[in-house]
RNA sequence: GCCCCCGUAGCUCAGUGGAUAGAGCGACGGUUUCCUAAACCGUAGGUCGCAGGUUCGAUCCCUGCCGGGGGUACCA
């Protein structure tokens, strides 16, 4: 069982929920803001109206350097402009109002005076620290509170064109998709995920076509997804007729000289499709089933589920009404043959939502779909997890969405949550050697071959253990590589560093998860009997106490994630709360330190592992017990 | 042409209207009778693309310029 999955993380039963208050932040919030609205009560400077505070309030923060104290405000030189008065005569204000706050000396030591132009500096009681952190380890959410009001959140991810292999470019939409999802859910909101498959576009017209022209049937049964996208590929090189791909492709050339008018046939064969001819209907149907198969499968090794699979196919019965409603309501019209919405004025280029040969795009599809999810699932957010290459498209959907007038849609937040590309290491965006996009299977089992060859140092494990812990490493890295990074972004796939074992890596995450397991299995502590005896646990060192803080930020950082959609605000989180975990345990003694401390560093050692566990869990990443 | 994004240490990247701009890799040095040293601690390395402006304070906000990437009417 060695390397099994994670320790049951399930804690006592709770009593009444620690996390009632909020984290130390908001506690700390709650007393800025009920000095500031006294302040201006008191005419010692405007607060415009109540929408000012929450800015005032973001300024409140962790200092960056303990000896400033643990928290900061910083508003007050900020506002000592309009009260006409010195910045430090306002911090000191504000200061003296904060410490009167009631409860504020329950939980916080009297702020000083101001420090420099009006620091205002808040350390943290020690006996509160304790208390707090005492009381996330008994707690199932581990201290984080949840929302206070809780949405219907969409989240659009993946999508991936199913006529074609998943590749590397499905991953960042797919595994930061579904981060945010967990972290979102986690917080209290109902999340509504809907993988919206790219299952009816043109890329079928490539397939049809080239089934009918140039397939190879013996290949199609070993394989059926590897011949349908060789298929795409190469009616994709005649249809576009490029000359530098044809010169590299002869077989391609060859085709395409025999069916000159091949580019027209493939938009015929898709408009076939879509008006219902029966032939390529019942196609159609036959290339869906190993298609969907081979999706899912790559979903199960990457953890990833949906609760919705409405691909194109299946909002294509509403497309005809969409146009025909824009236009009705004026605000589609035709031009050069297809018809569009002039959402930036005529000169410049439309919202296509029909083609001059009938067809349908995108845009209709995109339209379709936000109306339907408006009249069935009434969301207040829809999230759209995709490459930020479709910046242009998302702009001109949100504005003909808005101009549109579905009924609720005023209230939603539609919200392009873009990804920069995956990059090669020579910087151009990742290939094979020989220029093809790199499949997403194989880029798993070769981060999970690295991975293993790494894991084969620790010669405690057995093979069937090792192919475990290398599976989880190895989708890991990957993983944990993809959402570290600022999402907007592009950034450089590199298995070296992905697999790195130290720096901001997965791998250093679980490495401080295991070293917490050594800790349990080493001294045969019973870990559930520690949870039930709900210790006091007592930051008495500063590497104990700057562990505690961290920890408790948990519900923070969580928060700071969904206000920008950004889980590398996690990762860094994590980062650093493993290197104090480090920090605390080379440099403390648990195991052998004498009681009471020793119950105290367990249960913080015990909190750490499960704090790291679940904020993993949150990105989608796994743990082992030894690696 | 127009629109969007980016330009921070040798490399890969964080970062914020605030206090001395951080981390990993790479380089150099230290720590092991002790719970996983796959760790920890330290040193070196920066005109935050350039020039103006706003501000008590700008790497961050605004304007211009230079450089790189992406998008730009019937693919998604």
């Amino acid at each position: 069982m060695a390397a099994s999955g994670p320790a049951d993380d399930t804690g006592p039963p709770s009593g009444a929920s620690p996390g009632a208050d909020g984290t130390l932040r908001d506690q700390l919030r709650a007393a800025f803001a009920g000095a500031l609205s006294g302040a201006a009560a008191d005419g010692v400077f405007p607060v415009a109206t109540a929408a000012d505070m929450p800015a005032l309030l973001d300024q409140v923060r962790e200092t960056a350097d303990p000896k400033f104290g643990d928290f900061s405000g910083t508003m007050a030189m900020g506002l000592a402009k309009a009260a006409g008065r010195k910045p430090r005569d306002v911090a000191v204000d504000v200061a003296k109002r904060l410490a009167a706050t009631p409860g504020f000396d329950t939980t916080f030591a009297p702020p000083g005076d101001p420090v420099g132009p009006g620091f205002i500096n808040v350390r943290v009681r020690d006996e509160a620290l304790a208390t707090a952190v005492s009381a996330a380890f008994v707690d199932d959410r581990l201290g984080v509170p949840r929302v206070a009001r809780p949405e219907t959140i969409v989240i659009d991810f993946s999508s991936p064109n199913v006529a074609k292999p998943m590749h590397v470019g499905h991953i960042r939409s797919t595994v930061i998709g579904d981060a945010l999802t967990r972290i979102l859910r986690f917080r209290g909101h109902r999340v509504i995920t809907d993988n919206h498959l790219g299952d009816w576009g043109t890329q079928f017209g490539m397939i049809l076509w080239g089934w009918k022209h140039c397939r190879d049937d013996a290949a199609f049964a070993a394989d059926p997804t590897a011949e349908l996208g060789r298929l795409y590929r190469s009616v994709r090189k005649i249809a576009d007729a490029k000359p530098e791909d044809l010169a590299a492709d002869p077989a391609a050339a060859a085709l395409a000289a025999r069916h000159p008018g091949a580019a027209e046939e493939v938009l015929q064969e898709t408009a076939r499709l879509h008006a219902g001819d029966e032939e390529n209907r019942r196609l159609w149907q036959s290339f869906m089933p190993a298609c969907l198969a081979d999706i899912e499968r790559l979903y199960r090794r990457l953890d990833v589920s949906f609760d919705h699979w409405l691909g194109e196919s299946f909002f294509q019965p509403f497309l005809a009404d969409v146009v025909t409603d824009l236009e009705r309501r004026g605000l589609a019209r035709e031009s050069r043959g297809a018809v569009g919405v002039f959402v930036d004025g005529d000169d410049k280029p439309p919202f296509l939502v029909r083609k001059a040969d009938g067809a349908f795009l995108y845009a209709t599809t995109d339209l379709a779909t936000i109306r339907w999810r408006l009249e069935h699932w009434h969301p207040d957010r829809i999230l759209y997890v995709v490459d930020h290459r479709q910046g242009q498209h998302f702009e001109q959907l949100f504005k003909t969405a808005h101009r549109w007038g579905i009924p609720g849609l005023d209230r939603v937040a539609l919200v392009h949550v873009a990804f920069g590309t995956v990059l090669g290491e020579d910087g151009k965006p990742f290939k094979t050697r020989s220029g093809d996009t790199v499949g997403l299977e194989s880029l798993l089992d070769e981060g999970v071959e690295r991975a293993a060859a790494v894991v084969a140092a620790d010669e405690g494990l057995s093979d069937g253990e090792r192919r475990l812990v290398a599976e989880t490493i190895g989708i890991g890295a990957i993983k944990y590589a993809d959402l570290c990074q600022n999402r907007t972004t592009d950034y450089v796939f590199s298995y070296d560093k992905m697999l790195e074992l130290k720096g901001n890596t997965a791998a250093y995450m679980q490495y401080a998860v295991a070293r917490v397991e050594g800790v349990f299995e080493k001294g045969g502590i019973d870990r559930m009997a520690l949870r039930r005896s709900a210790p006091a646990i007592v930051p008495a060192d500063p590497k104990e106490r700057a562990l505690a803080l961290a920890i408790l930020r948990f519900g923070d950082v969580l928060a700071d994630v969904e206000a920008d959609y950004r889980p590398n605000l996690l990762t860094t989180w994590l980062y650093d709360l493993a290197g104090r975990y480090s920090a605390f345990y080379d440099s403390l003694p648990i195991l052998k330190c004498p009681e009471p401390e020793r119950t105290s560093r367990l249960a913080l050692a015990d909190l750490t592992g499960r704090v790291l566990r679940k904020g993993l869990e949150l990105l989608g990443i796994g743990t082992v017990r030894r690696m």
